[in-house]
DNA sequence: CCTATTGTTCACAAATAGGAAACAGAAATG
DNA sequence: CATTTCTGTTTCCTATTTGTGAACAATAGG
């Protein structure tokens, strides 16, 4: 038996609630989590779940055992952190989360050029959106644009600015009414992106309500709306930069005030930081800055 | 690679200073210890010991990976305690250290007794009398004759009193003059117990300086030499008491101030006791008290 | 009452562990 | 200086263990 996997899948297994699950997120199947589990119970000599069929609970002893097992979880990384924060060439597994939208665009060739410099780190690269607990998720690394203060469980630096643009196709004028002043939005068909803090509120100069027929959680989506001539999306700048150069999208209230974004590489805050994580920020703020 | 047991070889290597010597402590192969060390540098990518052919030294990873190692074993033995406490039926493996006579005399047939009544413990018996460190060596329990004030990183429990006596041979008095007070042992060839701290000096009323042909670390060898007629012992009651009663052996100096002795159960001061440790004990106090 | 989903068990294929011996390097020995 | 005698590493082979997928038993929900 690996006492310390084992070890590990229950303490999973006491977040999760389900072998099953335990089993996905470990890539493994669940027959080896029963097993691996049934084995640790076995050396302790007590059982550490109850389980029914549609039902997980913490014996008493698993409940006494689990915050020690992860307290030991905790010490193992922090040591390994720290031995590895000695070494020369960095290596190892970095998972990183990245947003969709700039994953897609400017930060997956820098992430290849990444590769190349770093060829004995293995990238496990995550695209979403959502607020996610990148320590719960076990992210080593996680790129956020944020306007807003940061969380203080996690270090962050800023790598680079993101303005806002409204923008709409070039022909969409020719069937609409031209935009002055922000109220004049309230006319026309404006999407919403699903994870903007203020819903249905555009945060131009005081806030200017918006309604439209399209809600999507992904910019790109709403993009190949706003190509089509279909409406007006507010979108940061690394999106529209190449279409409004050419001339495909057009930008209305240029001059309006509008918030800027910070994008933030953000990492637990734990007391060693492995190279590997160190090095591909600082990677990136390079290129950032060149 | 079983990488708990990696840690554990990593610490017992660095507190032995040699793989071969770790080999043996740990029942396996040194090959065995060399590969699995190997393997833990490797999936650090740090190497923590610095290896000559004749000299083991830490490396700076290695310096600053053991005590963090030192503290996850604890931790996860703290934990592994816990759990077994919970437990009903004690089992698992006991390592006791007795000291060398009373094993063989009185504790031979008690710990037969005992293992009779708990068949699911798994006793691993050293029979020793030197002062070792029971953490160390890895010990559950021990059980320590002494005198004097106990080392208060244990937790000590009387378990019985024994009181030495001055022996010699029935047939001894034949050929050698009588003993009427403690001066007279000067006198005769009085053997010397290894272990005693006041090496040779016996501690009768003011303490007596004896000399003899005999030096022995094992009181049944000197018993021996006394049955056969050579000299005088002090030996524990228990060893004499059967040899006494029969009339083999003669008591000298009866009525001699004689230090009194008192038998402890020991074992390493902890947060959680394993039950099965508590059994043996109350099993000894009971069978000592009957 | 049936279906869907849970954790456990089983049997077999694949991978791994473990040990003996050969090996290579360095210190003590004469 | 050669030799002996330790050291830790490597190699190779077998026995053990691991991990998997399918069948299984048990339970909650429709």
């Amino acid at each position: 038996m690996d006492k310390l996997r084992a070890i590990e899948w229950f303490v999973r297994l006491a977040d999760l609630g389900s072998f099953t699950l335990v089993a996905e997120h470990a890539h493994t199947s669940k027959s080896m989590i029963s097993k691996e589990i049934s084995r640790l119970e076995q050396t302790l000599g007590v059982r550490l779940l109850h389980r029914t069929t549609r039902n997980l609970r913490l014996t008493q002893a698993g409940e006494g055992y689990l915050p020690r097992a992860r307290q030991i979880l905790n010490q193992l990384s922090e040591a390994d952190n720290f031995a590895q924060q000695l070494q020369q060439t960095p290596k190892g597994r970095l998972k990183v989360n990245v947003p969709m939208a700039l994953g897609i665009t400017d930060l997956g060739p820098m992430f290849a050029e990444f590769m190349q410099h770093y060829p004995e780190i293995e990238l496990d690269v995550h695209l979403s959106d959502g607020d996610i607990d990148l320590v719960e998720q076990g992210f080593d690394l996680g790129l956020r644009a944020s306007s807003q203060a940061l969380d203080s469980n996690y270090v962050g630096r800023p790598l680079t600015h993101f303005s806002y643009h409204i923008c709409a196709a070039a022909d969409y004028f020719d069937h609409h009414p031209a935009i002055i002043k922000p109220s004049d939005l309230r006319q026309h068909n404006c999407f919403e992106y699903s994870y903007f803090r203020s819903k249905n509120t555009w945060p131009i100069d005081d806030g200017v309500v918006i309604n439209g027929t399209l809600r999507a959680n992904s910019v790109l989506f709403m993009l190949a709306a706003i190509r089509a001539g279909h409406g007006l999306g507010m979108v940061p700048d690394f999106l529209c930069r190449d279409e409004l150069k050419t001339g495909e999208l057009i930008q209305v209230l240029p001059q309006a005030k509008k918030p800027q974004l910070t994008l933030y590489a953000m990492y637990p805050a734990r007391h060693f930081v492995p190279a590997r994580v160190l090095q591909c920020i600082e990677f990136l703020q390079q290129k950032f800055n060149h």
